[in-house]
DNA sequence: ACCTGAACACCGTTCAAGT
DNA sequence: ACCTGAACACCGTTCAAGT
C-alpha cells in the first residue's frame, strides 16, 4: 500500500499550482473560457478554494500575465519590442491578458524598463524616454492583440466573412509588424536627434 | 383620452432604439455593466426581444462602436489620430468597445481610411500606407484604452495603490499622447523619405 | 492554514408561443 | 413583424463551517 492512503486529507495547493492550472485552462480554452470554475476543476477543488490563494480573478490574471510576459534581456528598442511580441504570441490570447493587467496597474513589464534604458542610451530625455517606451508598448500590444483576436475569430468562424483570412495575408502579418515597428523606432530616434 | 390607450399593444422598437438604449447603459455603467438585460430594462422589454434586432451581443456592440467612432474629416495624419482619440474619449470605455469590434472585423474606421490617404499623400507606397495607418490606429487605441481603464480604476479604487493617480500625472497624459503621436508620425514621414 | 458546500446575484442565448 | 415567458448552461464572489 502506498504511503499516501486514499482517506488522506486532500493535498494542499500552492499559489504556483493555481497559476499552473490557470495557464493550462488558458491554453485549452482561451481567455473567454478562463473561468474560476474551470481552473478549480483542473485542481480538483471547489471554486471557493481559489479565493484563499487570490483575492479575486483579476489578481490571478495578473499572476498569469507575469508568466506570459517573461523577462528578457535586450539592449535595443526593436529587440525589446520583438521579445515582448514573441512572449505574447507564445500564449493563447497573451496580448489581451497582459493588456488588462497592465491597464489596471497590476503588472510591471521588464520589456518596458529595457525600452526606457535603450531610449536613454539613444539620447532621449527622461520624460521622452518614458513616452517612447509607452508608445512602443502600446504598438506591440495593440498589434498583437488585434492579430490574436483575428486568429481566434478565424478558428471559431465568428468573424465577418469579408475579413481576409487567406494564408497569404496571415503570413504577411509578421512583416507588417516589423515594418510598423521600424516606423515607430525611427520616429523615436529622430526625436532624440531633434533634442540634440 | 390619448389616442394611444393603455391596453394598446406595446410600441415597436427599431434597431436605432436598441442602440440608443445601449449607449445610455454604457454611459451609466461602463462596458462591464453593459449587459443585454440592462439594455432590455431601459427599453422596457424582455431580453429575448433584443435578439430579434441583433443576432448576438457582439453585433450590437459593433453598432455601438459605430456610434462612438463617428466619421470625421482630417487630411493630416496627426489630425486623424487626434480626432479618433477624441471620439473614443467622448464615451465611457470607448477605446475598449471599439477595440473589440475592430479586432473581430466588425467595424470599419473612417479615421483609418483618412490615415491611408494622408500617408499616400505624404509619399508612402500603398503597402507602407496601410502599415502606417494600422500603426497609428494601434497607437491611438492602445494609449486611450490604457488611459480609460486607469481612469475607471481610479474611480472604483480597484487599481494597485502604487499607481500614480495624482492630478498632476493625469493632467500630463494629454501631453504624453501628443509626444508619442509626434514620434510615430515622424517615423512614418521618415519612411516616406527613405523610399524616395 | 487550507478547503468544502451552499448560496447569491448575476450572465448570454434559445425557443416555443403569442399578437 | 415583433415580442413574451421560461428555460438552459453558465458566471464571480461570499461565507459559515469543517479539518
Amino acid at each position: 500500500m502506498n504511503a499516501a492512503s486514499a482517506d488522506q486529507p486532500a493535498l494542499r495547493r500552492s499559489k504556483t499550482d493555481v497559476v499552473d492550472a490557470a495557464m493550462s485552462v488558458l491554453a485549452e480554452n482561451g481567455i473567454a473560457g478562463l473561468s474560476m470554475r474551470r481552473i478549480a476543476d483542473v485542481l480538483d477543488v471547489q471554486v471557493s478554494a481559489l479565493y484563499w490563494h487570490f483575492p479575486n480573478k483579476q489578481a490571478l490574471l495578473a499572476a498569469v500575465s507575469g508568466r506570459i510576459a517573461t523577462g528578457t534581456d535586450a539592449s535595443h528598442l526593436a529587440d525589446s519590442a520583438t521579445a515582448l511580441r514573441e512572449s505574447l504570441l507564445a500564449h493563447r490570447d497573451g496580448a489581451e491578458v497582459v493588456s488588462s493587467s497592465l491597464a489596471l496597474g497590476l503588472l510591471e513589464l521588464s520589456a518596458r524598463t529595457q525600452m526606457v534604458e535603450a531610449a536613454l542610451a539613444a539620447g532621449l530625455s527622461d520624460a521622452a524616454a518614458e513616452v517612447a517606451a509607452d508608445t512602443l508598448v502600446h504598438y506591440v500590444i495593440g498589434f498583437t492583440f488585434h492579430e490574436q483576436q483575428r486568429l481566434h475569430a478565424a478558428v471559431v468562424g465568428a468573424a465577418d466573412p469579408s475579413v481576409d483570412l487567406s494564408p497569404a495575408r496571415i503570413a504577411v502579418t509578421g512583416g507588417d509588424f516589423e515594418a510598423g515597428l521600424a516606423m515607430v523606432v525611427s520616429g523615436i530616434r529622430s526625436s532624440a536627434a531633434a533634442a540634440r
